[in-house]
Parts: structure tokens; C-alpha cells; sequence
DNA sequence: AAGGGCATACCGACCGGTCGGTATTGACAG
DNA sequence: CTGTCAATACCGACCGGTCGGTATGCCCTT
């Protein structure tokens, strides 16, 4: 683990615990080992620790969505592979998410406006195959796209607050649970009750 | 409205707008309209505006969930009196909650916790009343009531993200939808696919 | 005259960031 | 193989400024 990666880590982890503006650059060096020189070396601000703590969380799912929309599967394996990967990759980095889920906004507002609306991108592909499962006929529609997104992304938002890799249930388990929820609330009743 | 309102609702706003920590108390009492000496006079401290701010949220939701307990009405009726209340008082209190959400771990460790395990609280209740329509036979159990459950606060704890007051959706529209949602998820299919 | 309800001036701690300097490395000339 | 030199990596004392909180005292009501 070089300066760099040990400085990001450190801050990931104080950042999680106490927050951004209540962690100090000096405690920061002090958990990694190095010193302020250090740090000001490769990074030009505090800020930047905290951009690179959650973009590289953020490519990666990106990416995931992009693999799994290019299979071109059906949708109800569409929305289970979403969201598997989803769960996945959330509860596998769950300080990024409780650090920029509280402080992403404090970010310089060009950064925080790009990321926020890669963000909302990713949304609208997600709420995009919902509608298109329900526009097939196959599912129904008395719920509409945004409702049940925000019920997905709650859930994973949500993740790092409970979610700890030695409980009883595996993030797949979990993600399983999530998509056999929504795929049975987007069905339809056979009896049309 | 008085001094100490003033400060309560000056405090709500900044906080939600800035961050507890990036908001000094100065600003605080510049919007208020009054002077730090008056701020101390009625606060020991700046930490106590975090918790006067979600405390009262938290007790209104409290008093709701007993309320609809006290009713004994089916399990199906239940879970939807439970998201109604939910989803709007959350929404009426969007900034409340942006608030806690983000910054509620900075409180004292005292408060905090006792804040922690009144909301688990809350959330056992919860997950038992759907645990209970399970164990009518009513409702699938395919999904834990954990799951179920997180699902719920997931997407409560996330309104303030996307909620508008003046959007297209009133916050009773949207309960309907998700209490829709949530029961069609827990519902059994009729041909047992 | 007493005390609640403030106003104002101020304090010590601490913070993010800077800067002059040093140690280590590696390419290259002789 | 060795000496030179520049680039990279890092050090840590320091600075201007801000912050939460306090001390003191005035006013105005009762």
C-alpha cells in the first residue's frame, strides 16, 4: 500500500466515522502513518479525498449497469441482475456510501453536479426497464417506475446502516430477498382480484 | 414566533442546507434574527439544536405507529395505515430528516444511542406486525420481514432526496403507491408459480 | 430591587493549507 | 564504476482565520 492508497483509506475510514468537516487533515496523516507534506503532495485539497473516496465506488457500478442492460435479457432477469449487482457492490463498500451519502453535497458544487446527475442517469436507465417490463404487458403497472426505483435505491441507500458482512445473511442472500420482493410487487394476479 | 423558535427553525434550514458542522452558530442566529447571547441563553450548547430538531419528528412518529397499533384492524390495513403515516410525516418534515439522516451520529453518545434504540424500536414493531401476516397464512414469506421492512424505511429515509411539496405527486399519492407495492410484493400468487 | 432576557466584546483552541527545505532515486555523462 | 544533477517524495513548523463558548453588564418588566 503506497502514501496515496494509505492516505485514502485512512480518510475513508475517519470520514465514516466522525464525519467530513469533524475529521482533521492532521488526523487523517496520523492514522496513515505520513505526514501533511505527504498528503499535500498528491492531494490539492481535502475535498479531494472525499471525491475520490466515492468515484471510484460509482464507476464501478456504472460499468455493472452497463454489462448487465448490454446482455439484453428479459426483463425480470434484467431487474434481478440490476439489483443483485446493486446490493452487491454497495454492501461490498459500505463506508464509501455512508461517507458521500452524507457528505457528498459538501463537495465543490461542479463536482457535486456531475455526480448528481451521472447519478439520476443511472436512475432513469434503471426506471427505463421497469417501464418497459410493464409496457410488455408482462408486469403490472399500478406502480409506476419512480416508486418502485426509489423503494431499490432506498433499500441499498440505506444498506450501509445495517448491512455487516458477519451477519447472518450474505449481501447475495440479501440481494436475492430484494429482487424476489419487487419482482412478485411488479406481478400480476392471476386471479385479477 | 418566538426567540427560541426563531433558532429551532434558522437552525433546521442552514443545517439541512449546509451541514451541522459547516454552519456556525453565528450564522445561526444571523438568520434567526437575534444574537448568540440570546441563542445560549435558551441552548447549552449547539448540539442540543440537532436533537431538539429531530426529536420532534421522532416522538409525532412514535405517536402515530401507537395509534395505528391500538386500532387492531387486519394486517393488510395495518401495513398500509403504517406507510401512509410514514411517508407523510417524513415528507412534511423532508428537512428534519435531511438533517438527522447526515448528521444525527454527531450527537453526544448518550442521545445517540437512546435516539438508535428508540428508532429500532420503532422498527421491531414493525417488522412484527408484518411477521404476524405472515403467520396468518395471508401473505407470502417468500421475503424475510427484515427485507420487507428495509425496503420501507429505505425508501422513507431517501424522500427528502426526491420529494417536492409542489411536485407532481402529493406525499398521499405516493403512500398509496408504495403500500400498494409493498403488499402486492408480500402477496401470495394464485396459481403458486 | 430583582431577575429573566438578552447584547457585546472577547478567548483559547484548532483548522486547512503553505512553504522552505531535505532525503532518495534514477538517468546519464565521463 | 562513479560523480552530477534534476526530479520526485516527503517533512513539519508555521500562518491567517474561524469557531464554539463565555463573561459581563444593561434593560425592562414585575
Amino acid at each position: 500500500m503506497n502514501t496515496r492508497e494509505k492516505v485514502l483509506a485512512a480518510a475513508e475510514e475517519l470520514f465514516a466515522e466522525q464525519g467530513y468537516d469533524a475529521t482533521s487533515v492532521q488526523q487523517v496523516v496520523a492514522r496513515a502513518g505520513v505526514t501533511k507534506g505527504a498528503l499535500y503532495h498528491y492531494f490539492s485539497a481535502k475535498e479531494d479525498l472525499l471525491f475520490e473516496i466515492y468515484n471510484s465506488l460509482f464507476t464501478e457500478q456504472t460499468a455493472g449497469l452497463d454489462r448487465i442492460v448490454a446482455q439484453h435479457s428479459d426483463p425480470a432477469t434484467t431487474i434481478r441482475e440490476i439489483i443483485d449487482d446493486l446490493v452487491i457492490t454497495t454492501a461490498a463498500r459500505t463506508r464509501a456510501v455512508t461517507v458521500f451519502g452524507r457528505e457528498g453535497s459538501r463537495l465543490d458544487a461542479q463536482r457535486w453536479q456531475t455526480l448528481q446527475a451521472a447519478w439520476r442517469r443511472y436512475q432513469d436507465r434503471v426506471r427505463k426497464v421497469i417501464r418497459e417490463a410493464q409496457e410488455s404487458g408482462e408486469f403490472s403497472s399500478t406502480t409506476s417506475p419512480e416508486v418502485v426505483s426509489w423503494a431499490i435505491f432506498g433499500f441499498t441507500n440505506d444498506i450501509h446502516t445495517w448491512y455487516r458482512p458477519d451477519g447472518p445473511k450474505s449481501a447475495a442472500v440479501i440481494a436475492k430477498e430484494l429482487a424476489d420482493f419487487v419482482l412478485n410487487g411488479l406481478s400480476k394476479k392471476e386471479d385479477g382480484k
